[in-house]
DNA sequence: GTCTATAGGCGGATAGAC
DNA sequence: GTCTATCCGCCTATAGAC
């Protein structure tokens, strides 16, 4: 009994990955506003109907992908996190940013798919939530590293910003400095901004060694949060 | 005679510009992939068929929504930099990235259209790139006064890029320094990330009080590219 | 779980009359 | 420039047999 279910599971996660994987196929051809299960089943020999035992629907099997292409790039992040653990926190750094960037020109449809634009009538689910996070968080650990061992530089915060940048250490890091989160969260957003404008031809006729040019940009992100010049932070 | 041409070049004008309203509202409610002579005509009260005496196709129907999206950015962008210009470089450089972000968040839409992910199956083609350039020059216009007047902080260029920012400089703006014109690309690309995040949700459930951090994070951009500390430059 | 069949739509693009 | 008619394709989703 128990091996039956185990046969019958096993095949059901296996029709249920090349459900997926035809559906990436198909993202990189059509986008993913004209996702179509049908054309999926096609694609795969079965017939539309058979798929809804597996999705559903069409908007279950996009949160199914969103999910995995967030989990993706989380792991190649931090796995290349995890092989500059040894290096300093400017290396992690810049280790990651360049991950990102890296897996996005990989699998650039399905970067569009997370950081691109919203695909119209989806609204991703909460459980969407922790995945979309990981970089993050990852990003948030390598300063937690800094500022608990050398210190961070502080960037200025100016008076107006100042109850907002509370509330986001509070709720995001309530043991960093909220000069660097909000640094760190402006750097975030900025580091898509540079592997958006690539991947979405931005940067056609303009950044033509774009490996170097990203490399050094993440240097100067780096440098924003106060990771470049470390020094013995006041607080710490 | 041209009295005739005359009404019916007005006509003409007046249809295509009802066209591209509806093709707009349509933007939002389905998305650029899915944008659709049919349903435009439908809307109309037209009948497909006669949208192709004004469009050949579709395409060529959302490359005229691309062009009017990029005018209208530029044209809110240099409106906004007009009305700043008698301040200072940094409170110019800091109008024309507001007025980026008030155009996005007016036009939601047709920014994704324009910085969003790219549209399946369709590649823009050259009669896009100037309007498309208004923003970025504008920016450029912006640094190139500050050069000539008070001169720029110059962020340092690592050797490994120095070829690529001289080829840059060269394309761009052979009459700034490559560390400027290298920052600058860099800044270009960051606004519109952190634009992006906002528009697009990333900063749900992080960023709250979006205006007064968008604010500051433009100033740091600013003096990403030398404009915050202005300084006589060596070579000016 | 997979199939057939079906309902009830949608699309781009063209030909040819008026 | 607009119309009708047409070609030929596409989609989500469900019902009911096996």
């Amino acid at each position: 009994m128990s091996t039956a279910h185990g046969a019958r599971a096993r095949a059901r996660v296996e029709v249920t990955a090349a459900i997926k994987d035809e559906a990436r196929r198909q993202l990189a051809a059509e986008g993913a506003a004209k996702l179509s299960l049908r054309a999926v089943a096609r694609e795969l020999g079965m017939v539309s109907s058979a798929l809804y035992r597996y999705f559903p629907s069409r908007d279950d099997l996009l949160t199914a992908l969103i999910i995995d292409a967030y989990d993706s790039l989380g792991e190649s992040a931090e796995a290349a996190h995890g092989a500059a653990a040894d290096s300093g926190p400017l290396q992690r750094w810049i280790a990651v940013c360049e991950a990102v960037r890296g897996w996005a020109l990989a699998h650039p449809h399905e970067y569009a798919l997370i950081y691109g634009s919203p695909v119209p009538g989806y609204t991703a689910p909460d459980t969407t939530v922790p995945a979309a996070a990981r970089v993050g968080n990852l990003l948030l650990g390598i300063l937690r590293d800094a500022y608990r061992g050398l210190g961070l530089a502080r960037p200025p915060l100016p008076a107006a910003l100042r109850p907002e940048a509370e509330r986001m250490a509070a709720d995001l890091a309530p043991d960093l400095p909220p000069e660097t989160v909000t640094a760190l969260v402006a750097a975030w957003a900025q580091l898509y901004g540079l592997v958006g404008f690539e991947l979405f031809g931005q940067f056609n006729r303009v950044v033509e060694d774009r490996e170097t040019f990203f490399r050094h940009a993440a240097g100067q992100l780096a440098q924003g949060v106060g990771l470049v010049y470390p020094q013995r932070g006041p607080a710490s």
